[in-house]
RNA sequence: GGCGGCAUAGCCAAGCGGUAAGGCAGAGGUCUGCAAAACCUUCAUUCACCGGUUCGAUUCCGGUUGCCGCCUCCA
């Protein structure tokens, strides 16, 4: 594959140290390095988590689909106060709880379309790098025991604040900010935490404790793609304390400076909202990936999760969610209907995102205007099947390649389409409590009735299977169905 | 209180200095026994409000109003 610089223009990328969009170009030609904050594991994700891994995953195929390979790592927290609360209430141990919480983040995930990350590293299968990391603190002078803890001091490091530009003088003042005695300034955070009993601990230099918070994303993304880094990626609510304090640790730990900065681009993603407020645990008003999947098809929830720039909040609404449903029964039947005249597109075929779409990615990502251009390519689709106008098989087979090129970025109408119709019609009876063979039967007794010009029965029917969101499609020769999304 | 973000048609949503993408809904039409699907036409002299800069501003600057976020765990 050649290279990404040789030919197209750079990919923009919003970066939120400068607070404006810049050229993109990876520390390594053609290789871009990617960490992103992944979950701590303690319940089910909800959307607003989704809605970063869904962007990242988007981010990478489309890397990849310009000629980069990609390397990503997105960690799970596994050890936390709430993990340790949670298994306390179960009567569980720690990593019970943890290991059912990650299986249940890498099933959602893969619902989604998410692939798995290149690394997916564990804070607790990375306690020796941690501890390193923190001992090259203390041993630095950047960070200070005090009993059995150790903490990082803010004062220390120059550069603290720069990514979520606060005034330290105004933060001290702050009512809000953690009063712990140990600690030299309130600013300052905890590395490694001591032990209290009962609670998962490794032996360190401090004697029994665990990672503190931040420590582990700083350990695990040097260990898994260097001292630096091309993109660091999370939601905007991980700004500050946890990135800021990320940067601190880890150029006080390599020397920093802007010859050797810990990420070199900072990518935030906005917040999922309900009536305008941020979905949140602390708030209640959250919906977990698990339900919302069980009411939407999971490639409808991405679609809808994509609709919006990465940067502004999403507003979590049914309707959105059902538009997002029916866009997607859309787009298979779109192409559905260009299988049929070319064909039932095999694995080799050639799929190249137009350049159309490919420009509206490359501008930050941006995943809303890339869908505005998959929706005129798909009503041109349409338009040619309807029309067969000179050429059109030509034009048809060339704008299938596009589509095609388009859904391995998006990562929705990859399926192949029929099948995905048909488990679409399948998943809706399910729902509903109805047999296949129970909506033959009654299309059936309604061509029957056709066939004898009883159409006020032919309409009852219709009529009955419309109640249950089944639609009836009258085609030549036949009659099918599709759910009324 | 400090810092930051956002306000585009009934709804969702791009655009961010050169005269408003796209989707949903609505209206009309082609097709149909009727529908559905699909397609066509139509749907913002205007981008919260007030000033300023400019030949020109939805886009830049200042202010006003409203909403939201971070400052504590959060994706």
């Amino acid at each position: 594959m050649t290279s990404p610089e040789d030919s197209a223009p750079a990919i923009q990328l919003f970066d939120t140290l400068t607070a404006r969009k810049v050229p993109f170009e990876p520390l390594v030609p053609g290789r871009v390095s990617l960490y992103v904050c992944g979950v701590t594991v303690y319940d089910f994700s909800h959307i607003g988590h989704a809605r970063v891994y869904v962007f990242f995953d988007t981010m990478v195929r489309f890397l990849e689909s310009v000629g980069y390979e990609v390397r990503y790592a997105r960690n799970f927290t596994d050890v936390d106060d709430k993990i340790i609360k949670r298994a306390n209430e179960l009567g569980l141990p720690a990593n019970a709880v943890s290991e059912k919480f990650i299986g249940e983040f890498k099933a959602d995930m893969a619902a989604l379309g998410v692939r798995a990350p290149t690394f997916e590293p564990k804070v607790t299968e990375h306690i020796t790098e941690i501890i390193a990391l923190t001992k090259t603190l203390v041993d630095r002078g950047a960070a200070y025991t005090a009993g059995g803890d150790v903490f990082f001091e803010v004062e220390k490091f120059p550069g603290y604040a720069k990514l979520s530009k606060r005034d330290l003088k105004e933060m001290q003042v702050g009512a809000r900010v953690d009063v712990n005695e140990a600690k030299r300034s309130p600013l300052d955070f905890v590395l490694w935490k001591a032990a209290k009993p009962g609670e998962p601990s490794w032996e360190s230099p401090w004697g029994a404790g665990r990672p503190g918070w931040h420590i582990e994303c700083s350990a695990m993304s040097m260990k898994y793609l260097g001292e630096t880094f091309d993109i660091h990626g999370g939601g905007s609510d991980l700004i500050f304390p946890h990135h800021e304090n990320e940067i601190a640790q880890s150029e006080a730990a390599t020397g920093g400076g802007s010859s050797k900065p810990f990420a070199r681009h900072w990518c935030h993603m906005g917040f999922v909202t309900i009536d305008a407020e941020k979905m949140s645990k602390s708030l209640g008003n959250f919906f977990t990936v698990r339900d919302v999947r069980k009411e939407y098809h999971p490639e409808g929830v991405r679609y809808f999760l994509l609709t919006t720039h990465y940067r502004s909040p999403i507003n979590y609404a049914t309707q959105s969610l059902d538009e997002a449903a029916r866009r997607v029964a859309y787009g298979y039947t779109t192409l559905a209907r260009m299988n049929t005249v070319l064909g039932v597109a095999s694995a080799s075929i050639s799929a190249v995102a137009s350049a159309e779409f490919i420009d509206a990615m490359r501008d930050d990502f941006n995943t809303a205007a890339a869908l505005g251009v998959l929706a005129g390519e798909l009503r041109e689709a349409n338009e040619l099947l309807d029309k067969r106008a000179a050429g059109w098989k030509e034009k048809l087979a060339s704008l299938r390649a596009n589509l095609l090129g388009a859904a391995r970025i998006l990562g929705v109408f990859e399926a192949e389409p029929e099948s995905f119709l048909a488990s679409w019609r399948a998943r809706h009876l399910a729902s509903i409590g109805m047999a296949e063979a129970d909506v033959e039967r009654l299309i059936a007794e309604r061509q029957a009735a056709r066939k004898g010009k009883d159409f006020s029965r032919a309409d009852a029917i219709r009529a009955e299977l419309v109640a249950k969101r089944i639609l009836l499609q009258d085609e030549p020769g036949r009659t099918t169905w599709r759910v009324d999304a």
